[in-house]
DNA sequence: GTACCTGCAAAACCTTTGCAGCATC
DNA sequence: GATGCTGCAAAGGTTTTGCAGGTAC
């Protein structure tokens, strides 16, 4: 948490309680949420404020959007490469993570060479029907 | 495309000339393709028709809907398992299919021994830029 | 003839923005 | 005090839907 309020510091942003709230949650979620699950725990200012608190940390890099096929887009924090794979029941609509590394590096590592792509990120979603709505 | 035809037939769709023209792009489309960008090829028809001839194509799973960060949801044919995996240029936005097969075949099978999960598809993106972008 | 498809227009959603006043640094 | 943040309200953009008439089978 110090590391991304320095960030924010950084890029000239104010540490305001909407930034910090957001920050916090994204922090403590096991998995991305929505900018509507943001702005029913944040109370204490407008959803419009909270979306461009949510944009501004998305601008800077500190937080970053995924992409989820029914779910719709949602918000991370940032920190770590991995951690970009994800679980989702088409039944239930449940989001897990996954912890195990990701066995996309060497894929990354080669494409780069291959296409002359730089700076590669990725996103990977499996979808399926989880045990308790098979 | 005889196949997609047959299944629209089995699952009671008319084969009407929105649906055919449909399929028809999706089938000779490089790359996914957006809802607006299918209804500027479809001129014969009205928007809306275009949208509910995809949503039954995809209802009876002859298309996939794709989910991009930039780019927005786009559409494909669901014919081939593979091909789920993209590389996109966050800079001009370019989207590009690849042709390699995906490395997660094994990894699928892992994750449904050991979540329970069933019926696993993927959706893979790298986002990166490209060579012209650089 | 029946069940499905279409056009039109409006509703529903979600995301985004302008502007005047307020808070952080 | 300057610059960025906020509230409110409204605009924008896309996706969805109702209904009456038309079309594939």
């Amino acid at each position: 948490m110090k590391k991304q309020l320095l960030l924010c510091r950084e890029n000239g942003l104010r540490i305001t309680s909407t930034l910090k709230q957001t920050l916090n949650l994204l922090e403590n979620a096991a998995v991305p949420m929505s900018l509507a699950e943001l702005e029913e725990k944040i109370t204490s200012c407008n959803q419009s404020t909270v979306y461009r608190s949510v944009q501004r940390l998305k601008k800077i890099g500190v937080i970053k959007q995924l992409n989820f096929a029914e779910q719709g887009t949602k918000f991370a924090l940032a920190t770590r490469e991995d951690n970009d794979d994800f679980l989702i029941c088409k039944a239930c609509g449940k989001v897990e993570a996954l912890d195990s590394p990701s066995p996309l590096n060497d894929l990354k590592n080669r494409l780069m060479q291959k296409t002359g792509f730089r700076g590669l990120s990725h996103e990977l979603e499996f979808y399926g029907v989880c045990p308790q709505c098979v």
